[in-house]
DNA sequence: GATTTTAAATTGTGAAATACAAGTTAATAA
DNA sequence: TTATTAACTTGTATTTCACAATTTAAAATC
């Protein structure tokens, strides 16, 4: 990887800083984690650029996957540690939306903020941290 | 605008999810904010891209402009409310990074970050929001 | 007040990234 | 053995980006 300067936001966004990436690592955040649950998501990701994506993703160590043991033929994607680190982007991106952006979320996020008020953000990002851990360890 | 999605971290993609966007805004908040400025930076942007970057990022209500009352030929960008809002995104980037990759990062980033360990995350970025707001006021 | 300087912006061309549609591969199921 | 399906590839058109050169217009200088 050659990076563009020394600066720490240059250098992530090297990594992540397209349109698809960090969409993808949300997705794995919110459950979805197979080539096919990609390709649901609503922004409509194009194959290609999902094959290519998850690649580097790989190849960058933020995501890796495992072969399901019923049908090997499915692979499931999970977050590293790395990944899982960039949830408090994630949650400051979503943070900023629902507070400059007038218009109707997603009910999925809706229901996964729901929790912010009554905790605050650092509370809600650890939760979330912690829960996309324990669902991998089952 | 129209977005891809109804989520929220899709929508900010839509509109800050490009190689650049974030950088001219990490710009402002480190003091640069001219054209010619923006052009220095170590990453080395492109000047149609630049132009580009800084028409929509006024457009949608980040970033504003105002004439040197001394020579009215130069632009001074600074950010909106709306854009002061994204530095708690920069500042979880940075954090990443600087756990995550294993680079010499710049001089100014090592210091901008200098305050962190000791003060805690949530200080560090109000404090560097109210020191920017007050160095506009001047 | 004509000429030079300079910040900002534009233009042209090639390269790269993305979108879209169709087809291929290979493991599993019927 | 033949479907079925998750993952992946390929081809082509479109859009975005990179790079270099040039233009514009305000201000400074002669």
């Amino acid at each position: 990887m050659d990076f563009r300067s020394t600066c720490p936001v240059s250098n992530i966004l090297d990594i992540v800083g397209d349109k698809w990436s960090l969409l993808i690592i949300r997705d794995l955040f919110i459950g979805r984690n197979t080539y096919s649950d990609f390709l649901e998501s609503p922004e409509q990701i194009s194959t290609n650029i999902l094959v290519d994506r998850l690649k580097k993703l790989v190849q960058f160590g933020l995501i890796e996957f495992t072969r399901n043991e019923q049908d090997k033929k499915i692979k499931h994607y999970n977050l590293t540690s790395k990944g899982v680190d960039m949830y408090p982007i994630l949650a400051e991106m979503a943070v900023w939306s629902r507070k400059n952006l007038d218009v109707e979320f997603h009910p999925l996020s809706v229901e996964m903020f729901n929790d912010v008020d009554a905790i605050g953000l650092e509370k809600h990002i650890s939760n979330t941290i912690e829960g996309y851990k324990k669902q991998l360890n089952k």
